[in-house]
DNA sequence: CTATAAGTTCGCAAATATGCTAACTTATAA
DNA sequence: TTATAAGTTAGCATATTTGCGAACTTATAG
């Protein structure tokens, strides 16, 4: 195989890798905006809801950022922290 | 302390272990409500479920019963096997 | 420009859910 | 009653999130 040839494969494959979990970065990524949105909402910044949720700032941070995936309860203490409540249902 | 008063001073121990986390599991108990509930809707089997998710039916009775806590990702997982998708706001 | 607040990212340790198997219980049908 | 399907539970190994501190970047105000 010639370097280009090489190249071109080793790029497809990340490609692939890439839209292989799309959708679920995209899952992610929304659910941070929700999250971050909820905060802004409640006119308080990272430090304050880590402080009422007895954690660190950068806790929070990754919540809105890299949270790849989250449990229920860790998201139910971050709604609380904003003054607001979960729900969720299957639709 | 005669052994009625330890006794009931254990019996009030336990009452507050218990109403400590009552919240907690009667969350958990609405949620195990919910997947049963779909999963009856879609008039599937745990069997069925659990084959779909490459698992086995411990895992969704599980989920259906001591879910104490849940990932977003594996309640997503359970909603696409009933054929449904999942939903989660902050209100 | 400088100082400060706000936010991000990176390991690491600890906590917790998840997946599995096997044994058990509870319907359901014959 | 017996056999079978459906569901529950417990213990263990594994995978993943969570929590934390520290260093870093990015606004924002002076």
């Amino acid at each position: 195989m010639s370097d280009l040839q090489k190249y071109k494969a080793k790029r497809i494959k990340q490609d692939l890798e890439f839209w292989k979990d799309y959708d679920k970065r995209f899952e992610t990524f929304k659910l941070g905006i929700l999250l971050k949105q909820a905060r802004m909402e409640a006119g308080m910044t990272q430090e304050q809801i880590a402080h009422k949720l007895k954690t660190s700032k950068s806790v929070i941070s990754r919540m809105e950022n890299h949270a790849t995936d989250i449990r229920l309860s860790t998201l139910e203490k971050f709604a609380k922290a904003v003054g607001r409540d979960i729900q969720v249902a299957l639709v």
